[in-house]
DNA sequence: TGCGATTTAGTTGCATACAATCGAACTGAT
DNA sequence: ATCAGTTCGATTGTATGCAACTAAATCGCA
């Protein structure tokens, strides 16, 4: 069997699925006014508001380059707000504004839209996701890591 | 439970293991010389050289406005060759060149280095793999289905 | 046989991703 | 206090993705 196979490869499989997910969401955010990546960020605030570049960098693996430009637009379209912390001025906290946390309530059925589009059972759905986040730690063990070849977990 | 919970979000999963497998395989690609998606145009043409812009962009799910400059790139390196159809002069073929051919043998090992990290067993890739593609498949129907709700073919 | 609809690649504009780098702000050992 | 080292967000440059549109070529039906 050819090792090379597009077909065989989890790596289209997941990059061909990330990427349909992202079409399928297009139109339920479209009313929202928000593109995938933003509605992500607030999903993080809506957790936990005032949260630093940083932090929320943290939790989407992504860095400044990508969220500062993304931030900079939300903040134009009255979503949220960048200030400087005050204990330390290199930290910049994002804070909802009035506008972004009315959002929530446009954005609370937007899961149960889509699952009605999956085809798959909500147990399902809960161990595919189960099964990508141990995928997303060993992926990152093994890239970040790369200076320890011998497949610890560490 | 809050439906809006970001680690409960599948598409959230999805999204960040696609970008945890892409990173991982950046270091194993560097020596190719090529990037990411332009690895996937090789896998294809590994199996089948000469293909059309269209039919490489069905398999890879890209529209010709990404394909058209990462194939132009791609011809820079010497790496493939472009060519308008006799028969039907619409259509631009992609044809392997002795060089982008010889890649092929420098890439043969690369799923089973990655395989090494993924600490999963080849079975389970195989059905997550399976997962995802149905999964992919219902969210494709779900979306462009999405305007025609009366089961139009069109 | 015309000729409008369709198909195909290319182009433009916008929004990510991410590596590399920068400058300002903080930290810790001295 | 001081200064090397670190952290933080911003910036720059490159490479996708994708929607919307264009131009050329082909198709299909009256």
């Amino acid at each position: 069997m050819n090792p090379l196979a597009l077909d065989s490869q989890l790596c289209f499989g997941l990059y061909a699925a990330s990427r349909a997910m992202t079409a399928a969401y297009a139109p339920l955010l479209a009313p929202l006014k928000v593109t995938y990546p933003q509605y992500l960020v607030l999903l993080v605030l809506w957790e936990t508001d005032g949260v630093s570049v940083r932090a929320l960098g943290d939790r989407l693996a992504l860095d400044s380059g990508t969220l500062t430009p993304l931030l900079q637009k939300m903040e134009r379209a009255g979503l949220v707000s960048r200030a400087r912390d005050a204990e330390d001025n290199r930290v910049v906290r994002i804070s909802l504004t009035t506008s972004g946390r009315a959002l929530k309530r446009k954005a609370l059925n937007i899961p149960k839209e889509l699952v009605c589009h999956f085809g798959l059972t909500l147990p399902a759905i809960a161990q595919l996701r189960s099964q990508l986040n141990g995928l997303t730690q060993q992926l990152r063990a093994a890239t970040t890591g790369s200076t320890n070849t011998t497949g610890e977990t560490s």
